[in-house]
DNA sequence: TCCGTATATCGATGAACGTCGATGCAAGTA
DNA sequence: TACTTGCATCGACGTTCATCGATATACGGA
């Protein structure tokens, strides 16, 4: 089984394959798509995606995401190192904080493989 | 945590929720959309899915999915009837077989929700 | 009615996961 | 330098998962 915070060829998201309905997933790339979508599959990090997406500028610090979520903070963190192995997230840090980022491209090249049309 | 083979709502799938960029996701529609994703985060899963959906008449029996799948035949009923449960397939009976469809407005409803535009 | 075939369910096993408290580490501040 | 604050890492714990072999069930054919 293919690990949760493997490092994952991000790049490889952007460029790979049709739309699973329409021919039959090697794979590879099946294992890749799964590694990605299993990232996404948690209500915490759904949450974490959604929160710093909606953010001003884009873009949150751990300490604002702590206590809507209402995990602990290593919980959080690690969280947000999944979301940022599996290429849906940059970290930048200032000063004494991290400010994570939704990168643009991340969700729209999952949602292009399951698409029914 | 929500357990993967507990029964879901099909239809909240299809009325449910902004994308999760443009405003926070609430706990429990992190709950539901996190059900879905983790029915799909899996390569077996996965390929089993787009066999389906590029199968002539968008349906395959048990006995056609066993041998590209490469997994044994309860591990393949068991994932059948995880996508099942999820809202993804359905199930005909017809003589000794047992045919899976893909439900057309399935992935659909989940890939609205991760729309960055 | 008995047999073979197709599929589902059961029970077990090893691996992966989510979570936390404790701790480590940097950077800013007095 | 010492203290504080923000975050990451570590180690552990209980839960969930994917997978299998064995078994049950249900159907069609001889």
């Amino acid at each position: 089984m293919v690990q949760l915070l493997e490092v994952i060829d991000v790049s490889a998201g952007a460029t790979c394959c049709a739309p699973l309905v329409k021919e039959p997933l090697s794979q590879q790339d099946a294992g890749r798509l799964a590694v990605r979508l299993k990232a996404l599959a948690d209500p915490a990090r759904l949450r974490l995606l959604s929160i710093v997406a909606s953010s001003s500028d884009q873009e949150a610090c751990v300490c604002d995401l702590i206590k809507p979520i209402g995990l602990s903070q290593p919980t959080v963190s690690h969280h947000l190192k999944v979301l940022t192995a599996a290429g849906f997230l940059t970290r930048s840090q200032r000063g004494t904080w991290a400010y994570y980022r939704l990168i643009p491209e991340a969700l729209s090249s999952v949602t292009r493989m399951l698409e029914t049309a």
